[in-house]
DNA sequence: TTGTATGCGTTATCAT
DNA sequence: ATGATAACGCATACAA
């Protein structure tokens, strides 16, 4: 190989002697290797430019004190030979100090939370060698100062911080905070606007509702009357959802007539009360859209006040009733949101950044939703 | 950290007096650190062991040349302190001698491996820093012979072969071969029976016919008058994705009739052909089952021959022409088998087999099949 | 400003 | 059979 020239056997001083060479060889003739690109190293390039490794380092890391022209120098040879750093050494080198990657999920008892922890810990278990530190820490319900308290304390000795922010003012300026301090910041499953988050992991709620509809319109040959329960109309991801159904209803199928729409409070007993009073209301309902939890509450009412006729329901998540749900015939379908990979990927981008020093290319890292019906359950 | 103690500051002779009895506390007291699991390295077994760094590697990756007693030792320790080799460390060392990975794809023109492709890309791409080359070859159509051909011709540079394998026992024979030959053997996206593959990577085509089935239960309301249309009923996945359907429908489907099957053999203008005499001799047919390609041809066909009945149609995959033919409702939904995965899994699996010196823990990585709507094409 | 030395964990080579 | 040592690519503390 080309490089081999300058390999430990030949001092700087040779070196420095052919280095003008080499470089011109360099700019001018497309290097290519037998199998594909040449994987270029500091070492390497350190020997074309005539400088030391540690100035390589200094400028492709952007430490300063280095000469302009050295830096000039060191730069166009890296461009030229299309440096890329190794991530196995870069990881190995980084093992001295550990990277702490802080979890707190604001949901204990919500059952789909589960397999987001899953993906949490099958990063943790692959990102291992790293020497990386995951810290989890969960919380029961939605309490913004809970939420507030947990983030500063689990701030003061983690590097990156993935939370499923509760949608308040406060949560976004603490996460701006905690930014400033230099924790690099992640949201999961929900987004919160107006804050300095470097990338948001989760589903599009949007799209959800719009798969919702076309689900519904193809089970109910586009006529249908719509009942809608949503968790509460003041979650983002709820509304969002709702949008998106509205969308694809009114773009799509004409026939569809909503009538109603009442809220859960993500609780099964709500779910009961308040569809109870839906199907009083409007017994002529037949459809339902459900975009939030709270579903076997719903569905038990639906069992309870129309035994005899036989509704066509899609929900969201598959959490541990919705199986047997399915196979009672209550629900045809439910949108999953992929929480494995959530959890999964959440920590990956979080140690990516770390790793190189850059936020990640995108904003958004969106998993896609996923329709299931009993048979892919 | 427990293991500085043995610090290079201290040298062997002092560790050997000290190892037995640290040894005697490894074992009798469980070993927690305050975030989670000691990360143990050769270098610290051969500390608390007494023995050299090249004796545990010895004994760790079973080289050989070494006595039963320090064996039995070494390979305690490493027991007690739950060795596992890092990968980083692992890779660098390994960049001395590059793998090669060959991908054979049989099927140019087929649109269905273009995803495929991307993925197996984008592993060579995550792999790069390991030295790992990914030489691809594609073939157009299925010829048994040449498929041979390029086998025997990778096989001979290639350290892992990954291939979409005719179903025909000369080539089950050949991959038999080429594994007796130190060549590591994945088949991608089919199966073939009665070999030495190390592991297959795709889809559950009995599962994707239960799920086609259970959609078209659905849009159906449970009534139906079926035709199916396949490839080949000599091609396994199509056979076992009718078996699939078939399933599903005597257990769960008392209304629906299966009134007619014929072939497409993959191709556009054989599925038309097939579809205007399976809907002239049936007309009451209203649903049809796409257990294969030919997609194009067989909409072509219902819209010609029957353009005033709206059929219920389940197809396979996603090719450029599924989207149009889902907008003119022809087709209601589409089951997809996650081609970027296989390719992507496919190539990460033969690497880390090679990594590790070890075959994959599974025999069979499935990919799950996803079921599509216009909204989430 | 610039260069040198060392170490991260593993593997391979060379001595003994 | 066993131990010592160098190397992989990167980062950094230290020396000049």
């Amino acid at each position: 190989m080309l490089f081999s020239l300058f390999s430990k056997a030949v001092d700087r001083k040779r070196a420095k002697h052919y280095h003008k060479i080499i470089y011109y060889v360099l700019v001018h003739i497309k290097i290519v290797s037998g199998f594909g690109a040449i994987m270029a190293t500091i070492k390497q390039i350190s020997e074309l430019s005539g400088v030391s490794r540690g100035t390589v380092d200094r400028v492709l890391n952007g430490r300063g004190h280095v000469s302009p022209e050295k830096e000039r120098l060191v730069r166009s040879i890296a461009e030229q030979v299309g440096y890329t750093p190794n991530r196995a050494g870069k990881a190995l080198a980084a093992r001295k100090k550990s990277y702490i990657i802080g979890v707190l999920l604001a949901s204990e008892g919500n059952p789909f939370f589960g397999e987001v922890i899953r993906g949490v810990h099958e990063a943790e278990r692959e990102l291992h060698d790293y020497g990386v530190k995951v810290v989890l820490r969960t919380q029961k319900g939605y309490d913004v100062a809970a939420q507030l308290a947990a983030m500063d304390e689990m701030g003061e000795d983690t590097n990156a911080l993935i939370l499923n922010p509760i949608n308040d003012p406060a949560v976004a300026e603490k996460i701006n905070a905690l930014s400033d301090r230099g924790v690099q910041m992640y949201t999961l499953n929900t987004d919160i606007e107006d804050c300095r988050r470097l990338c948001y992991i989760g589903s599009d709620y949007f799209e959800g509702g719009r798969i919702a509809c076309g689900m519904l319109g193809l089970l109910t040959g586009g006529v249908a009357n719509v009942g809608i329960l949503t968790g509460s109309v003041h979650i983002l991801g709820h509304k969002q959802r709702i949008n998106g159904f509205l969308d694809v209803m009114y773009k799509k199928y004409p026939k569809f007539r909503f009538l109603s729409i009442m809220e859960t409070e993500d609780d099964d007993m709500i779910g009961f009360e308040s569809t109870r009073r839906m199907l009083t209301e409007y017994p002529e309902i037949d459809t339902i859209f459900l975009a939030a939890a709270g579903v076997y509450g719903v569905c038990r009412a639906v069992q309870s006040f129309l035994p005899e006729r036989r509704l066509h329901i899609v929900s969201f998540d598959h959490i541990p009733q919705t199986e047997e749900l399915m196979r009672a015939g209550l629900i045809q379908a439910t949108i999953c949101q992929q929480p494995f990979a959530q959890g999964y990927e959440a920590v990956k981008l979080a140690f990516n950044s770390l790793m190189n020093g850059m936020p990640p290319a995108e904003q958004q890292f969106i998993v896609k939703n996923d329709i299931r019906i009993l048979e892919n359950l």
